[in-house]
DNA sequence: AGGCGCTTGTGAAGACGTGCACAAATCGCG
DNA sequence: CGCGATTTGTGCACGTCTTCACAAGCGCCT
């Protein structure tokens, strides 16, 4: 509280943003509270509470209050928050007041899905280019995009200033993408093959590992079957799991 | 250390598996560990140390360290890791011992690609059924496997213990999906549709939203931008960003 | 056998994230 | 204008996760 500047509303001219730093936690639950937020305005709500927003996005309320906190928030106590503003701050602060372009390398099986998908565009990305490795795969056109050959990166990020780089080859290629994706200036990179990924420090990179997340529900499968397996030595002990379970991404059990 | 009872090795016998429970973090990085030693099997080494494996799984040595003392390692002091020894270890904490039988409901643009995805046999998981709710896709075959009505769920439940559920529906029908899924008695649920699910206490759902990964690359690479745009005041104290960045999920700048 | 170098396993400290509980602020109404 | 209902923003305490640093253990070489 006390005197917050306000952060770099949308609408302020440019003299330095001071984007707030925040804690990761709550970057990664920024995009959440803003797909619920869409979903209650195309609903016509115009205002919502920490409660009801919480609610929509599966979170703790007073988690989503302090997160909504550190961006030097716009809420009105005793109304809750204004939608409109709220959706127009976090876009902000997420940088999506500018389409970002983004790249994806590996038109295959997975690749032709991510191509194909209209939740890139509703969201804030732009596909900029499909690049393939293999000959027989250039000139496809998939959803009025040509792929083009990953050798023409150069050319594509001269004509278009790529943010993102989206990797679906084969694990083996993945590190050479990388790296003809970093030397064409892109520091943002998220990795659907299987491996680790060397980069510069200042590249960001994250993945998304269908298998890991499968083996992570099959590890709690595993122990939800050794506990039942268990003779109820005293009681019911068990079958209430112990509270606090749920934790990096999962959710559990929650309530309408 | 001291007496450290070995807690349940693939090969002995029943007599209750006392599953040690594992911090959350620690199960979540324990299948990038298992990809890493498939590599290096595969590459022919039989041991591993910790600063090896780590450097292979792109994590910190002493948290690999700390990981694998939490399932009541089997490391040699001055040599390091038995490699098929450790793989057995850790595919037996995750119940991947067993190999688990996956329904895959939605079979559009995204279901397609995962369907034709040779990584779940290779990763400890067998996809048991294709079910969509489009009559017209009913019938189709997919690698070997037919696709059946989603209203076939009961029938295949019976004809299969399912372990997980995957979700690749479009977001408005994916909470009914949950729903049948659960009622057939699927407990861990695999969600690909951006939205947030509401399930019964005691099952998991895990999700995956290519958006959130999109977005938060997005926030860094605003932050980045907007320090680079700042007039150097000192000198280079903003080229190497402030340690400890990384977190959650992302890696950054990983040497080799 | 003894010593030496290497590596594990872990204690402890600090950073980080979470959630309760409540004071401060705002609105609507009489 | 004042009051009560409501909801935000946050201090605080607690739990979890990370990282350092090092003693204990192991194998090898002499
Ligand atoms: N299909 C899925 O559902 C799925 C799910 C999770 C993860 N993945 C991972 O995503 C990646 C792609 O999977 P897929 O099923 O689409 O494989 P795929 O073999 O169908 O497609 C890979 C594509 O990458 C192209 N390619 C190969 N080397 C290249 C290079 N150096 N530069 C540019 N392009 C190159 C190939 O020509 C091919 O078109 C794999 O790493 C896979 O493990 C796939
Ligand atoms: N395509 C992608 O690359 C991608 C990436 C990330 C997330 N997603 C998400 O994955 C989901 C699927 O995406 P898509 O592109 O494959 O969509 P899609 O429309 O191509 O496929 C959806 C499929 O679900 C089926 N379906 C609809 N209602 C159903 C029901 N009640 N029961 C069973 N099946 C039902 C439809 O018949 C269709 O075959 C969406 O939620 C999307 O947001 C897709």
């Amino acid at each position: 509280m006390s005197q917050h500047r306000h952060p770099g509303a949308p609408g302020r001219a440019g003299a330095v943003p001071t984007l707030p730093d925040l804690p990761e936690a709550t970057v990664a639950r920024l995009p959440e509270y803003l797909r619920a937020l869409h979903n209650l305005a195309d609903a016509g709500h115009e205002t919502v509470s920490s409660e009801g927003l919480s609610a929509a996005a599966g979170v703790n309320s007073a988690k989503l209050r302090k997160d909504l906190s550190h961006l030097g928030s716009y809420g009105t106590r005793g109304v809750g928050y204004d939608v409109a503003l709220l959706i127009e701050q976090i876009e902000y602060v997420l940088g999506l007041t500018q389409r970002r372009a983004v790249a994806l390398v590996g038109v295959g099986n997975l690749g032709h899905a991510l191509a194909g998908y209209d939740g890139f565009a509703s969201r804030g990305f732009r596909i900029a280019a499909l690049l393939d490795a293999d000959p027989s795969r250039v000139g496809e056109e998939i959803n009025g995009l040509v792929v083009r050959h990953v050798d023409d990166l150069p050319t594509v990020a001269a004509e278009e200033s790529l943010a993102i780089g989206v990797i679906a080859t084969p694990a083996a290629a993945a590190q050479q993408v990388a790296d003809q994706l970093v030397a064409v200036g892109v520091t943002s990179i998220l990795n659907f093959a299987p491996c680790v990924l060397s980069v510069p420090e200042g590249v960001d990179v994250r993945k998304v590992d269908l298998a890991i997340e499968l083996q992570i529900l099959s590890f709690h499968e595993h122990r939800k079957a050794s506990l039942t397996a268990l003779p109820a030595t005293g009681g019911t002990a068990f079958t209430a799991l112990p509270g606090g379970f749920a934790a990096t991404d999962t959710q559990e059990a929650i309530g309408t």
